[in-house]
DNA sequence: CCCATCTCAGTTTGACTGACATAA
DNA sequence: CTTATGTCAGTCGAACTGAGATGG
């Protein structure tokens, strides 16, 4: 037993950050996602609206960007949101390919109702940490993302 | 208190650890897959071999709780596992009900050569980080990780 | 009779691709 | 002629469910 590799490298399962990221993330998503359905909200809504608010109006393709979601999955998304008329869609009369998506009142009233859900949400995923912990874990997530984010 | 919304958390899309988990992990999970991939390996693969590695022989349901493979899952992966002479499957005398596998000395060849291209690709997936950090990093991870998986 | 194991077949969900019409 | 946009149809992989056959 003095060679074996367990021992170099004992529980190397649950010490793998990729493994840790995947089974968290699973939790996190789930979390997340079942928090706003019982809002009738969705991840997309809010980080559509969110980037409305922070952003001003923008085509779809421009939101598209902003948020990271596929602009082909950006059309029902929309149209979501438009059907609840929490934002608008109008053609843009300078760029006739173009649709310009504006955030409603509701929208605005709405977004701040799902931030509410959100920061309690999270509350709950990272309960374990500290203020200063959370900040920290804030932190080093975005530096890697933003790591792998320039890289592609 | 009564400010605006946007003003009291500015960027909050990016700041959202749900959102930033998401995509960080959907980064992590393409690299590790494409450079696994590239050794003909599979994440569910180093899985299994590294659960009968540290833990020993057991039969799929246990190995599918000890690594999170759903049962009718696993039984495709001890599939191509057993095809490649990575692990044994033989009847469990014991339990006719069950197959008792048993990594093989091929398999643990395999999972050290697996293990280097795992710790490469973690050095790429961390690279932004210092060796302090990774460590915090892990150990913030693991606690979250533990809180929500035991309060499930 | 009830539960566990292995297996297969199937659903669901989310990221992603391809192609097309329209317009810059 | 090339590029961007909005749209639709569809692929692919991974998590998850259900049920059946065998056995404890």
């Amino acid at each position: 037993m003095s060679d074996d590799g367990a021992r170099k490298t004992p529980d190397r399962l649950r010490r793998r950050a990729s493994r840790l990221l995947s089974q968290l993330t699973m939790r996190s998503d789930r979390l997340i996602n079942e928090g706003l359905a019982r809002a009738d909200g969705r991840k997309w809504h809010y980080a559509v609206l969110a980037s409305l608010q922070e952003y001003g109006p923008g085509s779809q393709a421009e939101l598209s960007r902003r948020s990271g979601i596929y602009r082909s999955d950006m059309v029902g998304v929309v149209k979501e949101l438009a059907e609840r008329d929490l934002v608008e869609r109008v053609p843009d009369p300078d760029d006739r390919r173009r649709n310009v998506i504006t955030i409603s009142v509701r929208g605005r009233r709405r977004l701040r109702h799902l931030d509410r859900i959100l920061d309690d949400l999270h509350d709950e995923l990272l309960a374990p940490l500290s203020t200063a912990e959370r900040d920290q874990f804030l932190q080093l997530l975005t530096r890697l993302l933003d790591h792998h984010t320039r890289a592609s």
